[in-house]
DNA sequence: TCTGGGGTCCTAGGACCC
DNA sequence: TCTGGGGTCCTAGGACCC
């Protein structure tokens, strides 16, 4: 017998955390926009039931924001961030293992209970009751069953919110049920493949050849079907991975024409990302820069440059990777003469990441040139608030930020923001 | 006419996830 | 006018080695 894999994700999650502080958002169409107020990325029910698509351009839906009266928020991931960490914390009292797979999801040890649909319920209650977001559980003997199971709940009222499939025999009745492409790890290529063959359903893909699974898809494909048959391939895994990379990537409010402002946004980037080394206690050994055009723009002349380094010695020091950004952007800027690009897109990404105390050692190096620099940054950003302290590179006009018209307050997180009740 | 056989490491690109 | 950000894993192919 396997054990039983429960995975707990919430409704809507963004808007979820919203309507926590807002209740008059309880039961309107709420959206939730990504970064540079750019595309809808989570809406609530009521935002779907007027047709608003995952992904879809806030430009295209001024008119039934108008009409219906939709909500709108800017992304507020410092909120969303901290509910994410107390929900964790109350699953936390329900199992004694959590694998923590995204801001909204968890994988649940739920072997040696022996009634997992009362104990799931019972979970649900107290998320509710302590955090304030709904959240639904399904539970099979692998995580792709589980996925599959929290996905039938989700669609299906009857459920509420908790589906156990750990039977064999009631996840081959419902896996007919589920289309090939709503399952974890099935996307849209793989789709179009799966559909050349004839396969449109879970319990059809359950049921394909694992050499032709292999021939497909690689082993990725040939692991998610034997997930389905209820053979574990994706170990559980409770302890947080090694991160290999991390980026800090943005989109410009508008676009940047000229060399300073672009490499404003990169040092702003670099730094952020240099701070984010610290946190977690990290050096990075490769570092990259980017920038490009905005690619839907097909009037105006293209351009994509990109450029990495080697750090060495390994750094997480903001000075030394600011100083190789600049020498990553020189390097990519554009070579034509008398041709100006508006750039809408800048990022730095780090690689070949060590914990501080695992980096390789030379002779003269540290892993910050001024540490105790790095220290004080960020012991006076920390106090005072992100940005009270920065390199005079990243500029004081700011013209690259992105928008954020409809931010909500960090209510949990700084008490700056909190309504005053008089 | 004959033209090895493994290894390892690295990189770019594809596919997918939320 | 306006279209996100941050990750992971896998494979193929080239370079290089003995």
């Amino acid at each position: 017998m396997t054990k039983p894999i429960a995975i707990s994700d919430s409704a809507n999650f963004y808007v979820s955390a919203e309507r926590i502080f807002d209740p008059t958002l309880k039961g309107v169409p709420v959206i939730v926009l990504s970064n540079n107020d750019g595309c809808a990325v989570a809406r609530s029910d009521e935002a779907k039931a007027l047709g608003i698509k995952m992904g879809e351009p806030l430009h295209l839906l001024r008119d039934k924001i108008a009409a219906h009266g939709v909500k709108v928020f800017s992304s507020n991931y410092t909120l969303y961030g901290d509910i994410s960490r107390r929900v964790v914390e109350v699953y936390e009292d329900y199992t004694p293992k959590v694998e923590i797979y995204s801001i909204d999801e968890c994988f649940l040890d739920f072997s040696g209970f022996r009634d997992r649909v009362t104990h799931a319920r019972t979970m649900r209650r107290d998320v509710l009751r302590r955090v304030g977001v709904p959240v639904r559980v399904g539970i099979a003997a692998t995580k792709t069953l589980a996925k599959c199971a929290n996905d039938i709940a989700k669609k299906n009222p009857i459920f509420a919110g908790v589906l156990d499939m750990t039977d064999p025999a009631l996840a081959a009745w419902l896996l007919p049920l589920v289309p090939v492409g709503d399952i974890w790890g099935i996307g849209r290529r793989t789709v179009k493949k799966l559909e050349g063959l004839g396969i449109s359903t879970a319990a059809e893909l359950r049921d394909m050849p694992l050499r032709q699974a292999r021939a497909l898809g690689t082993v990725v494909l040939e692991r998610t079907v034997l997930e389905l048959q209820g053979e574990p391939c994706i170990a559980f895994d409770d302890v947080e991975p090694q991160r290999k990379g991390m980026a800090v990537t943005r989109s410009s409010g508008k676009p940047m024409e000229d060399f300073d402002t672009v490499f404003q946004a990169i040092t702003a980037h670099a730094t952020r990302a240099a701070e984010k080394l610290r946190q977690h206690g990290l050096v990075a050994g490769t570092l990259t820069v980017f920038f490009h055009t905005n690619r839907h723009r097909a009037d105006r002349p293209q351009y994509a440059g990109s450029r990495s380094k080697r750090l060495t010695p390994m750094s997480s020091d903001t000075l030394e990777l600011v100083a190789a950004a600049k020498r990553c952007a020189l390097a990519a800027w554009p070579k034509i003469e008398n041709q100006s690009y508006g750039f809408t897109k800048a990022g730095v990404m780090l690689d070949d990441l060590l914990p501080l105390e695992d980096r390789p050692r030379t002779l003269f190096d540290a892993p910050q040139r001024s540490p105790v620099l790095m220290t004080a940054l960020d012991a006076v950003n920390s106090r005072f608030g992100k940005k009270t302290m920065v390199l005079a590179s990243e500029g004081m006009s700011r013209s690259w930020q992105l928008r954020a018209n409809h931010r909500s307050p960090r209510y949990t997180t700084r008490i700056s923001d909190l309504p005053v009740v008089r």
